[in-house]
DNA sequence: CGCTTTTGCGTGCATATACACAGTAATGCT
DNA sequence: AGCATTACTGTGTATATGCACGCAAAAGCG
């Protein structure tokens, strides 16, 4: 299980730089097809979870997409203001849960095939082997990163 | 090559979700061992990149690291006012050729190792095959959508 | 019941990201 | 040389990201 490094260590070897790099890469092309509805691909992920899991607190959504709690009450903002998504009150009045209103349904419903062709496109690129193998390496680096 | 989509298209199928989640969890990871440069991971790949490529334009950076050229003229901003970088002087008065100072040569060397560490910790928990895995669908992912 | 601890959130600060647009310098062409 | 084109860069605007810190509500405990 020693992992030698390479001789001479370059950003260039870096896994955190190649996965980012990856991902802007990617954003940029979900980005383009999602552009028409005005959504953001990671707001698209947001209205999505928020949409499938019916009232979920700002906590809970932090767990299912990994991302910071507090980076989760700024990217809400814009999807709040435009009411596709709002705040229920809930019996325990430190949680703020969230709903999709009619409008968010709707939307995500509009945005949903222009996801698809956006998936479609990447997944055409890169071929059925590639994107096995690339979801698979993603997924099992997330459950052995998530220990750490 | 006809790459069905899942029968229900869910977010977290989504490649683009899945790698930006990747993105988040390593950043979180790499910054945990720079903090004590004072560098974020994002700039200690500049600087690596400034560091090895010698005077390097902005345009020219942003290939390499597969950025938006104006997102470099930002994360410039702080690398340039700690004096870690500097601007040469070129000969073609567009270009602004970057360099590393030997403040800046100094700080890559002290956070190599930082960085190191931060690799071995990521390939450890992930194992050698995983960890080839990764970067070769990585890798290859990033050649198919270069076209894109 | 009153006090401490835990839980759920938001804010201040700093950086990261990229599109649309604009400015300036070099180049090419007549 | 003069003008159009191309090349290189910065700014305005908006969102994305997360750490340190602080606030309020619920829970636990004597």
């Amino acid at each position: 299980m020693n992992t030698l490094l390479p001789v001479r260590p370059s950003p260039a070897d870096c896994t955190c730089f190649r996965v980012r790099s990856a991902a802007r890469r990617v954003t940029q092309i979900y980005s383009k097809h999602l552009a028409p509805t005005g959504l953001r691909i990671s707001q698209f992920s947001l209205l999505g979870f928020v949409t499938a899991q019916g009232p979920v607190t700002i906590t809970e959504l932090a767990d299912l997409l990994a991302t910071d709690r507090t980076t989760l009450t700024r990217n809400l903002r814009p999807l709040l203001s435009s009411g596709v998504i709002e705040r229920a009150t809930a019996v325990d009045k430190r949680r703020h849960e969230l709903v999709a209103t009619p409008a968010g349904r709707a939307l995500f419903k509009r945005a949903l095939p222009l996801w698809a062709a956006a998936e479609q496109e990447v997944r055409t690129a890169m071929g059925t082997k590639l994107t096995t193998d690339l979801h698979g390496a993603l997924e099992r680096s997330m459950e052995k990163l998530a220990a750490l």
